[in-house]
DNA sequence: TAATTAAAAGATATTTTTGTCTTTTATTGT
DNA sequence: ACAATAAAAGACAAAAATATCTTTTAATTA
């Protein structure tokens, strides 16, 4: 098992470039993406569709249709995404599977495991969905493989 | 979905509590053992009989026979727990999904999620099996609810 | 040796995750 | 209106994670 979930890594990967698309409304078909950040097609429609639902990402259906995320949407934070799809207990939980997380009936990892997980929560909630959009069109970071 | 899988969950709070029973060469059995982390009681055999393959905790069956810790066991990392359930993926893998994590070809997190990744591993590395065996028997920390 | 105990092992079941395929709906262009 | 396009939605399937129950094996005690 990976970190996150697969459905969470194609969700992040089919995020970014679609986001790295449609900076000037463009829109991409799920083919194209599917291929570009190398998922299941279908599987990643259907995550896609959940995706639109909660407005993190905009479709339309028809010719000329596709995915795209509206200039506001590239400013929201990944933290959004992976939240959709992995739940709050992700982000909020007790690392080793206590109902709640508390300083005051502690498990033995949690002074160690809040610092780490707070970490992580920094870095999805600083870090915006459209701000790779340059570097992955220059093509210096990657989606595939 | 929780940081760690169910079957880590309940692996890491297993083992702690074995290790804080088994100080003084104690053996406790799995009813105590699934009653006292609160989990399924069949499930967590399986699994510990698992982690007994790889030599992490010990076992005898019959009479006074149950679970245990040798002392050398006690002061080997969690990250062996983590990675004999999770597998090395978890904790080397690249976050975004990429079939390897590098520096060559990174992903758009790579840089952040690698600094969050190496402070989890530095954390279980230095943490070890039997360290909370004191405050655990003192009861200021938990294990279970 | 026989009975008892407790983990190991095996069989089976349920749920969730991951994946595929088909049909429907909405949009566009002719 | 009609045909073409592309996502939405639904049905289905395979695999993995989670969970339960039963049988077997090994150790202890009487
Ligand atoms: S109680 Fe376990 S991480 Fe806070
Ligand atoms: S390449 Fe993705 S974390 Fe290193």
């Amino acid at each position: 098992m990976g970190f996150f979930s697969k459905t969470c890594e194609y969700a992040l990967r089919a995020v970014m470039y679609i986001a790295s698309q449609s900076s000037d409304g463009k829109k991409v078909g799920i083919k194209e993406v599917a291929d570009k950040i190398n998922s299941p097609l279908h599987f990643l429609g259907k995550i896609l569709q959940n995706l639109s639902k909660e407005g993190l990402i905009q479709s339309t259906k028809g010719p000329q249709g596709g995915f795209y995320i509206n200039p506001d949407g590239l400013k929201r934070p990944l933290a959004d995404i992976v939240i959709a799809i992995e739940g709050t207990q992700f982000l909020n939980g007790c690392g080793m599977g206590l109902s709640y997380c508390s300083q005051e009936n502690p498990c033995p990892l949690h002074d160690d495991f809040k610092e780490i997980r707070d970490r992580l929560n920094l870095m999805l909630h600083k870090t915006t969905i459209g701000q790779f959009n340059d570097k992955l069109i220059q093509g210096v970071l990657t989606l595939n493989k």
